[in-house]
DNA sequence: TCGGATAAAAAAATCGTTTTTTTATAGATT
DNA sequence: AATCTATAAAAAAACGATTTTTTTATCCGA
């Protein structure tokens, strides 16, 4: 026979288990950031002796946080030789930006298509709290600001969030973070802000319209602009 | 000064070094595989010590290789907890159809459009490879043929190797790993063999003759066909 | 002076062991 | 009788040392 449970409530809330971040995973969430941020350049040679005494860690975690980020595609890895940080060039970064386009493209329909109110509340929020944030801690000259990035992510996966498939908003993420690494390295350090938020404004409004072309086009525009602005600014 | 070397062709056919695989490239194959036939299914608890044992290696290269393969999406890592074979439902199967849809017709519309006589060639080759040849051992009752599935990738991948991405072209290949282990559990001894002989032939002449629309539309049938014959034999 | 072999150094890869966390079991308490 | 707690066993995670491989430096002979 079947037990109601008498009052539940109290001890569900943690029902999947929180389980504490292993040295593995926060090691391999330092190392993503670091080379997101620009910490280490492309190409950049990734000791495991050196990575083991600047994050104070052992070899197994390190090992095993680069083979993490290996399928990012974030750190190469040579047989026998050992891991360095992936190598970027302008004939790679116009492939990421096609293919990106090619996938946003498809999860913006289908976002568009089958989000509800879920989706638009989050969307809102989201938009909102990019709209009204600095683009850089304005101390004369110009400093990144690592939230207005988190914010910036934010909102451009709000925006596909809804697309039915977990699958292609991972590789959305994937190619997103790629893309980070090109803007640190290109040193964009601001696009014309006022445009950027204009774009992001009209692309907002046209999703929330539910004018899917619309918004595809705007999407698309704007990738392919702020990409240009960046592949001006590639060396090789 | 630079001085041009004097002959450098002969010792530069092996620019890209070769490098030994790595004992941990090589579990992780191993691993892989028996994923991918069915050795272990989904949901299995993959204990180091079991691993270490049975491929007779270190704890190192096992964790490293199940490493790995978290990003391909073959293994689910719970901190503290370990690793496991990633579990499948038909609810993920209906979303892996439906992104394998999504980026495989791209992929090929993008393929048609630029391949080029190289590509026409390598196609012709893995047709053909693929017609003739067995989709079992034929050994009275049904034995799954590894040469076959071999071949039948290859195929698909030859399809789309033109598409210009190689970011897309592995996505792709991923999420063709992942059906196959669809095909495994749900025990797809044999879809009608004759019919997917002829899609495969239809496909490939369509594409051959850069039909785009016909062969984008005869290989989505292509994969919603064989992937509700597949969907009507997964239990959960 | 250049090329090639050899030796030394550095780094990667691997292993065996220790530490930490989780899971299972049994006993105590209401 | 059921739940909670304490304890023991098992497994994962991490470490440090060892082995193997690659890279760099040095030497010798043509």
């Amino acid at each position: 026979m079947h037990i109601e449970h008498p009052s539940g409530s109290l001890e569900m809330p943690l029902a999947v288990a929180p389980a504490a971040p292993s040295i593995t995973a926060q090691t391999a969430g330092r190392i993503r950031a670091d080379i997101l941020s620009g910490v280490w350049e492309p190409g950049t040679k990734l000791k495991i002796n050196d990575l083991c005494e600047r994050y104070d860690v052992g070899t197994t975690p390190v090992r095993e946080a680069l083979s993490l980020l290996t399928s990012d595609c974030l750190v190469d890895r040579v047989d026998q030789r050992g891991f360095r940080v992936a190598i970027i060039s302008k004939a790679e970064f116009s492939e990421l930006l096609k293919t990106r386009c090619w996938l946003e493209e498809r999860a913006l329909r289908e976002s568009i298509a089958n989000g509800g109110q879920a989706w638009e509340e989050a969307l809102v929020v989201a938009h909102h709290h990019l709209s009204r944030f600095p683009r850089s801690r304005e101390t004369g000259g110009f400093d990144a600001n690592p939230e207005w990035e988190i914010r910036h992510k934010t909102f451009h996966v709000a925006l596909i969030s809804a697309c039915g498939s977990s699958i292609l908003l991972r590789y959305c993420q994937q190619l997103y973070d790629q893309n980070i690494r090109y803007r640190m390295v290109a040193g964009v350090l601001a696009y014309p802000s006022r445009k950027i938020n204009d774009e992001h404004e009209a692309i907002f409004a046209a999703a929330l319209d539910r004018k899917v072309d619309e918004a595809v086009s705007l999407l698309i525009t704007h990738y392919e602009r702020t990409g240009r602005f960046l592949e001006e600014r590639l060396s090789q």
